[in-house]
RNA sequence: AGGCCCGUAGCUCAGUUGGUUAGAGCGCUACGUUGACAUCGUAGAGGUCAGCGGUUCGAGUCCGCUCGGGCCUACCA
């Protein structure tokens, strides 16, 4: 078939999926005696489309993907796609917002609105579907999960209710984090800090004290002050109390108590507490049996407890009352200094922390049977990283993890909104509870209003998704008989790498730790792969709002392939890092491939009316043997590079043996008839461009496969078998021998470049062989192509009007006549100081004792070959000079 | 306040356990290109590896400090 000028990637691309796609080339076995390789997906959330950080992951995950595909492996990569609950639920409200219905979860209630959301998210998960295609993802669709699938809430129930059942599940009233936006309580981990350079601090006259605040209105809920017991300053006030009586209302009774975690350095020393509007003030309250007294409720307005200042919000209330302080004379002071405002990460409100009972997973109660210890589940998080059951790359997020988990506090789960796993906890009346996924099935209960952190149920993503779902039809069957009995989970879990931002590292990779560790007694993935956030060429954020420097992956694959995309992304990017795309990384992506493709047109050319079935380790022409060994040489730093998580590195080597070594040397060397005529030509040329096309398929699916196809070549590319070694280091000789070749066309041309011949113009060249002879003359051909020679002979003699070069296995000479004469000597000093500098190096190196006496023996003997080789080097120099009558 | 990362060519970044003359892409300069090349090729310029000190036969690489930049975490009210 004729190659097409260019790779027409648009209607090309697709094509190939498909054919992907129904021969079943995705599709993993669970019976397969092949070792397995697993990906869970990270679940791209249900609305909105694909950006770049889908991009990447996609991209880093279908290159392992395919790359351990090929390298014989079982390979599993599970798609799927995640409820993401309070994002899909408030993006959903705002859409109903606009058709004209103010307050959704009223005017529909409940059910209809999780209808409407759940009839939202199957339309958009369809779109992400055709765009995780379209960018070449090798997943197995048929295992497609969903964290709302049956099974996988089957598996939320079940966990829930064995936490439960352990006591690490409990329900409590504590301080919780408020969105009086979304309505709902957020995890620790779901807030952001804002810096607020110039926020307000106020210090209040407050009876006896003077107490700071950043948040006057919450004074009006104080019910203590707290002092540390060491400061003087207050220690006579220890255990009184006083009767506050605000300027317009309400009087507070405050008890004054020392506690060591007031810090008397900060402020007046004296800390107003608010139990129920503070985390700390919580705290303290609960060590001192304070009351508490809310004053701000759920929808951010002043409780009736707030007096004259009810129903304001919490802005108007601060605004109001200080005023009210000052007019009385009891505002001390009001100066700025800097804050950091807690906000929701989703809803970007600043949240309310107020006192509430919801439900919290315990992270101390040891209550988790870990290799033969009861640990909790803090500390299983711990052990599993710092024994290496699980590793980290880049490996120094480790520190940042056991930062996290020092300082971790419990979880609280469950969330206010409707769009999620409801809680599988019914009541009856006051005392009675029923626990469990099948519900009580009985008259007078009712479920819990609450549905479940969107987290709990990706957390367990790993395996909930290897769950059988036929299997998980029998609901008499127990979480441990699920288990057992699923094949995908047996053959497939651990999986073997998790590959996400290292912006969700909490928010999910620890989480799944946690919960699977509990849930399984296995550790959810052997390695985690975090990968940084796409930048733009200056290094910010990518936002509609900067159009001009705003890469859209959509775009890219339409205009350029999804190829492209996918190598820039690659290449210079290394786990950890941020990374910046710009149009002229895409650009250099572009070429690439229109360079393999056109190197393909070559390669058939050059391929055709040969033979098939010539192994390649009966080539015998040294050209061919160099590109051979060349290639499994590039394979074998590749598979390292791979190993060692170190892709960007690996498509960089892939990059630079195709384009320099097979194009730019081995493919204009066969142009010469005398290689081109050769049989065997054609056996290597193809062995090796095939060593090429594999090595890039990973990384540039579709091009490589098409060219593949198009050669002519057996089945389909993705499930060709990763070249081997095993030519590596074939052939030293002819391997050293045509490096030196070359060099020395290398040298020839710049001799040309240097004395400025005229680029049509053919020189005649001499050269004397110092070694590889046979290998070199055996090139001439070559040579006198590449250099563009009109004669090259091998008596080495040196023309009085030459300019020459030498190297440790050959001298040239180029006859250019006695104008270059003087510029041929200025060049030989230069050369001769450069190899003199260099020998003085390595001959101090060598006289010094401890060096021969400490280094490694090979370091020591590439040092005296080195002193050789350029000795050699100087005496030619100094001869050639001598010739030149200097 | 604590933790982590980064500082290498004009720009973006590699540089694997310390070991010859520190690399690539893009950009730049000069030249060339009617047959694989929406181009590509050939040759070239360009770096006191942020600074200081230490360990070592040997430091871009290991250690300490300083300066500069970024990120994360926290119950300074």
């Amino acid at each position: 078939m004729a190659f097409s000028k260019h790779f027409e990637h648009q209607e090309r691309e697709a094509e190939i999926y498909r054919r992907w796609e129904e021969s079943g080339a995705f599709k993993a076995d669970a019976r397969s005696e092949k070792p397995p390789f697993t990906i869970s997906m990270p679940p791209p959330n249900a609305t909105g489309t694909l950006h770049l950080g889908h991009a990447i992951m996609l991209v880093l995950e279908d290159l392992m993907t395919r790359w351990r595909r090929m390298a014989g492996d079982e390979a599993l990569w599970v798609p799927g796609t995640d409820h993401a609950a309070i994002a899909t639920e408030s993006v959903v409200i705002r859409l109903l917002q606009k058709e004209g219905i103010a307050d959704p979860r009223i005017a529909l209630g409940r059910e209809e609105l999780v209808r409407r959301i759940a009839e939202y998210v199957e339309k958009s998960r369809g779109t992400i579907r055709s765009q995780v295609r379209g960018i070449g993802a090798s997943c197995d669709w048929e295992r497609e999960r969903y964290t709302m699938d049956a099974q996988l809430s089957r598996c939320v129930a079940e966990v829930f209710g064995k936490m439960f059942r352990d006591g690490l599940i409990y329900r409590g009233a504590r301080i919780v984090n408020w969105d009086p936006g979304l309505q709902t309580t957020i995890s620790d981990d779901e807030i952001e800090h804002v810096e607020q350079p110039h926020a307000k601090f106020y210090t209040l006259r407050y009876g006896p004290f003077l107490v700071g605040t950043s948040r006057p209105e919450t004074k009006l809920g104080d019910t203590a002050v707290a002092v540390h017991p060491d400061d003087e300053r207050w220690k006579e006030h220890i255990g009184k109390v006083y009767d506050i009586p605000w300027p317009k209302g309400p009087t507070i009774r405050i008890r004054v108590v020392a506690d060591e975690r007031v810090d008397p350095e900060f402020g007046t020393g004296a800390l107003g507490v608010t139990p129920a509007h503070s985390q700390l003030d919580f705290e303290i309250a609960e060590a001192h049996g304070l009351p508490l007294i809310p004053i701000i409720g759920e929808d951010g307005r002043m409780l009736p407890a707030a007096g004259p200042y009810a129903g304001l919000t919490t802005l108007e209330c601060r605004e109001a009352f200080v005023a009210d302080l000052e007019a009385a004379g009891l505002l001390a002071e009001v100066k700025t200094y800097p804050q950091r405002l807690s906000i929701c990460y989703r809803s970007k409100q600043a949240i309310e922390p107020l006192i509430k009972a919801q439900w919290f997973i315990d992270v101390n109660k040891p209550a988790v049977r870990w290799k033969g210890k009861l640990m909790s589940l803090r500390q299983v998080l711990r052990d599993v990283v710092d024994s290496g059951d699980i590793q980290l790359v880049p490996k120094h997020q480790e520190a940042t993890y056991f930062h996290w988990i020092d300082n971790l506090r419990d979880w609280c789960i469950s969330r206010q909104i409707w769009w999620g796993h409801r809680i599988p906890v019914w009541y009856r009346g006051e005392q009675e509870i029923y626990v469990g996924h099948r519900g009580p099935g009985a008259e007078g209960w009712q479920q819990d209003t609450d549905t479940l952190d969107t987290w709990f149920s990706s957390a367990l993503w790993t395996w909930s998704t290897l769950i059988d779902p036929e299997l998980a039809k029998d609901q008499d069957l127990g979480l441990s008989q699920l288990l057992a009995q699923s094949p995908d989970f047996l053959k497939f879990h651990p999986t073997s790498v998790m590959e996400t931002g290292y912006d969700i590292l909490f928010f999910w990779v620890a989480r799944m730790i946690l919960m699977t560790t509990y849930a399984t007694g296995q550790v959810p993935f052997r390695t985690v792969y975090l990968h940084g956030l796409i930048l733009d060429r200056d290094g910010e954020k990518m936002t509609k709002s900067k159009p001009e420097t705003s890469i859209d992956p959509l775009d890219t694959i339409r205009d350029l392939g999804a190829d492209p995309l996918r190598i820039s992304m690659v290449i210079g990017n290394s786990a950890g890092t941020d990374f910046r795309l710009s149009a002229e990384r895409l650009e250099a992506g572009k070429h690439l491939v229109n360079k393999l493709w056109n190197a393909a047109k070559l390669v058939e050319k050059i391929a055709q009316g040969g033979e098939d079935g010539v192994d390649p380790a009966s080539i015998t022409h040294p050209v061919n043997r160099w590109i051979v060994a060349r290639a499994h040489r590039v394979v074998d730093v590749v598979n390292g590079r791979m190993a060692a998580w170190s892709f960007g590195d690996a498509a960089e080597q892939i990059r630079s043996g195709f384009w320099s070594e097979f194009c730019d040397e081995y493919l204009e060397a066969v142009k010469v008839p005398e290689l081109a005529d050769l049989p065997e030509t054609r056996a290597a040329a193809r062995h090796a461009f095939d060593v090429f096309l594999k090595l890039f398929h990973p990384f540039i699916p579709f091009v490589t496969e098409e060219i593949w196809q198009q050669l002519g070549r057996p089945g389909m590319l993705i499930r060709a078998d990763w070249p081997g070694t095993e030519l590596r280091d074939a052939w030293s000789e002819d391997v050293d021998g045509v490096d030196a070749v070359l060099r020395l066309v290398a040298a020839l041309r710049r001799i040309r470049s240097e004395s400025r011949v005229e680029p049509k113009a053919q020189v005649a060249a001499s050269v004397r062989a110092l070694a590889f002879t046979d290998r070199m003359k055996a090139c001439e051909p070559v040579i006198r192509k590449m250099a563009n020679l009109e004669s090259l002979s091998w008596d080495g003699a040196v023309p009085a009007g030459a300019v020459t070069a030498v190297d440790p296995a050959f001298q040239a000479a180029v006859d250019l006549g006695e104008a270059n004469r003087e510029a041929e000597r200025e060049r030989l000093r230069k050369e001769l100081e450069d190899a003199e500098r260099r020998l003085a190096n390595v001959g101090k190196r060598l006289a010094n004792e401890a060096f021969v006496r400490n280094a490694k023996p090979e370091i020591v003997e590439g040092a005296r070959a080195e002193e050789r080789e350029l000795q050699g080097l100087k005496g030619t120099l100094e001869e050639r000079l001598r010739e030149l009558g200097v």
